[in-house]
DNA sequence: AATGCATGGTTACTATAAGTAAGCTAGTAA
DNA sequence: TTACTAGCTTACTTATAGTAACCATGCATT
């Protein structure tokens, strides 16, 4: 039986936190806005992306750009450590298209 | 922007549910009894254990063994589909040790 | 026989996280 | 003026998670 390590455990409590692993997932795809976002994940409402980006921008996983435009316009990207993430929401990914059936729901 | 695919959809969701990544994680190292689970995760309580093993039963990512003794002892191991999370599970883990600091919690 | 402990839970209750709906500021288009 | 977009926030409701106590069964001690 291996002790579990902290640092594992937070990130698990990373991908817990809903919606994570999918925003991470559309922003591998590149900086994009605010809106691309909610319309990427249509059923993640603004105000918990606008939460999550928060988050994760604290947790150093996406960057904000704000453009300098009026009206503003707020675009996101991912830093190293979030690009870093790739290989996990590959395989999340990967055996999703192998062992989830066609009209299955999590 | 690509469409997301309700089954990669389905799998964040699962992953979305509280200590289901670590659940996975414990029980890759093989067979294990309820209270081998609980001394693995203190943090998680009997109530979600309990809860989440028939989640993950129904969802085809573990069996539960029951024993002929008495008093009844009940084990969980991975199905196919449960192991086949190992590769998800791992860079979740290599991920949290390249860049997740020694002191911080997620 | 009584006490305490382990296993594998359940029940009742509280706290936190997520979902829903509306509103806001600034600006564009008709 | 009305309607609509972007990027939010606020207030409120519902769902999920956490806490504590309890239960039946059995074992080991005292």
């Amino acid at each position: 039986m291996e002790r579990l390590c902290p640092r594992v455990e937070s990130a698990f409590a990373l991908f817990s936190k809903k919606w994570n692993g999918l925003i991470v997932h559309v922003l591998l795809a590149g900086e994009l806005y605010f809106c691309d976002i909610e319309k990427a994940i249509p059923s993640l409402s603004a105000r918990l992306l606008s939460l999550r980006m928060k988050e994760l921008e604290g947790e150093g996983i996406v960057v904000r750009h704000v453009s300098s435009t009026s009206p503003v316009r707020v675009s996101y990207s991912l830093t190293d450590k979030g690009r870093a993430m790739a290989p996990i929401v590959n395989a999340i990914e990967k055996w999703a298209y192998e062992w989830i059936g066609e009209g299955e729901r999590g």
